[in-house]
DNA sequence: AAGATGATCTTTACGGCGTCCAGATTCAGA
DNA sequence: TCTGAATCTGGACGCCGTAAAGATCATCTT
């Protein structure tokens, strides 16, 4: 009875206020983009006044930083899904990619405020390389799976730190500029990413030639 | 007598304040970093009032667009010269991707400005598909260059593309990441960045195996 | 040479932003 | 039931981007 918030009469104080708030956050970053994502006007979003905000987070960072984790474990789960519905390691790597650039065209407010988020810090969060099923073990584990050659654990890393940058590359440039031309000549969207992923040589590939 | 304008005294209406807009600008991204970067700050940097701007720019929007133009001129002219030193095709490519990556490293707020600024377009700011000494022309004419398989247009876009979502990945990573340890390992940074591309296969490999 | 014209710059102002503070409201435990 | 802590509101401050109106100055016309 305490989550969907009754919704008739306003309640006492506000229920939960924080998931409130974080829903809000993405839907306005949905809906009206991110240059439309104050803080003020997630307050307004949430019908309360623009300082409640500050009783549940630090400042507007904190606030995006809940956003951007969330956006995490969303892509966590879709790669998870992608690559279990594979078999053969090549078509598991491609599918990690894939999903990973589709993520970004499918959520770019998202999946932007999720590097922001981490850009003043000093390094990218700390889930990615602790949970298990997170995005980078995903990859890394599977590049392992692989292993034609037995890697030693710099070369492991040196071939996920590859992978992740070649997907984050071209996840922006599908997020933000159309490869629209690009994408009808090779018949669909599928079609250009793993030929994109090809050239890359690192998904779908792995090394394996 | 135009330029370094006197400085003595305050000129009648101030000699050119296009140019000392955008100096004052790239100044401030330097030193402050992307947060200090209002147009009111530019403004106080350049001695002059929040209003003088507009007689110059539209808006915010325009002035950082003629900062990353000259953003994107500096990066031309740093792979032109890194291409020039090598003469073998698959050096000039890995000098190309190290360039690159190198730019971005050294200029982070200015090379975010860059994509930043062709964010909310349709596509990627023309100059970089009209000169020939652009960036992204260099890296194609490289892999035409490279040629093994005769590539047809759409092959060589693919290519291109890749190229360039390859090093964009890992020029934002490098940029606002650090990657000390795996740079430590691998015995410096010039060895890493080798290394991913090498892992990339598409700068310094160039499908010619 | 004198005056008009238009470009450039300043002043002032408006609304929106992030954030803080003082008070009001409500919950939870003694 | 009383008290203290948690939560929310209203108002304020200084910043921002931007617009409008007035001042200043270069240049062009006559």
């Amino acid at each position: 009875m305490r989550e969907a918030a009754a919704a008739d009469n306003r309640p006492y104080h506000h229920g939960d206020l924080r998931r409130a708030l974080i829903d809000a956050a993405r839907r306005l970053l949905e809906n009206e983009g991110p240059t439309a994502l104050s803080l003020r006007a997630v307050a307004r979003e949430a019908g309360v006044s623009p300082a409640a905000p500050y009783h549940h987070f630090k400042d507007k960072g904190e606030l995006l930083d809940a956003v951007a984790h969330e956006g995490w474990d969303l892509l966590n789960e879709l790669m998870t899904d992608a690559r279990a519905k594979q078999t053969s390691v090549r078509d598991k790597l491609t599918a990690l990619g894939v999903a990973y650039v589709k993520f970004a065209r499918d959520n770019p407010a998202l999946y932007r405020v999720m590097y922001d988020c981490s850009r003043d810090k000093e390094n990218l969060p700390d889930h990615l390389h602790a949970d298990n099923d997170s995005a980078y073990c995903q990859v890394r584990d599977t590049l392992v799976e692989a292993g034609a050659s037995p890697m030693d654990e710099t070369e492991l890393e040196l071939a996920t730190t590859a992978a992740w940058c070649a997907a984050h590359g071209l996840a922006e440039m599908v997020a933000f500029k159309q490869f629209d031309h690009l994408k009808v000549t090779m018949g669909g969207e599928e079609a250009f990413l793993r030929g994109v992923f090809e050239h890359m040589g690192i998904f779908g590939h792995a090394r394996t030639d």
